[in-house]
DNA sequence: CCCTGATTCGC
DNA sequence: GCGAATCAGG
């Protein structure tokens, strides 16, 4: 298939909305994505109004790797993004509020509890005072070092136990 | 791994 | 001019 004048129309409009090229390849039938981009370029129409994506190429946010990894024994699992985690843990430590240090901030006493996700940009530490001799502040220090003894509930015992009913 | 647009280059 | 392959990101 030839771009003819219709199909051509029709891919400025398309364009012009803000459909992607392989949304408006698929509308099209009988071209691929890029056909769609390359007449795109070709037709000199490159760039348009696309408020989706703000081109954030300025000032890639600098995020050292991991922070946190000199502390003796970090928290096995950082909170998750609350994007595609809806599930509510049994706690929940993404809702507090205190998270005012970033990592440019955060100094040798403050609390290195991280908040948030860490690829984003909105992330943060506890930032409160730690506790002498670690690098969280007491409330986090104590959620820190919980969870292992939190999960030792249902043992090989009371599993045995259990079964024990059905035999 | 899914997606996005950008660029290259043989046709 | 065309578009597949490839690249560079999110």
């Amino acid at each position: 298939m030839g771009w003819t004048d219709e199909r051509v129309e029709l891919l400025k409009k398309l364009w012009q909305d803000g459909l992607s090229a392989s949304q408006i390849a698929k509308q099209l039938g009988g071209v691929t994505r890029n056909a769609v981009i390359g007449k795109v370029h070709r037709l000199g129409l490159s760039g348009r109004a696309a408020p989706s994506k703000p081109q954030r190429t300025v000032f890639k946010a600098p995020r050292p790797a991991r922070p946190v990894a000199a502390a003796p024994s970090a928290p096995r699992r950082i909170a998750e993004p609350v994007s595609s985690a809806p599930a509510p843990s049994p706690v929940r430590y993404v809702d507090e509020s205190p998270g005012t240090a970033t990592v440019l901030t955060l100094g040798a006493h403050m609390c290195k509890w991280p908040i948030g996700d860490p690829s984003l940009d909105s992330f943060t530490f506890c930032g409160r005072r730690s506790e002498e001799n670690g690098p969280y502040c007491h409330e986090h220090a104590t959620v820190a070092y919980q969870p292992a003894q939190a999960k030792k509930k249902s043992g090989a015992a009371e599993l045995a136990r259990s079964l024990r009913r059905y035999i």
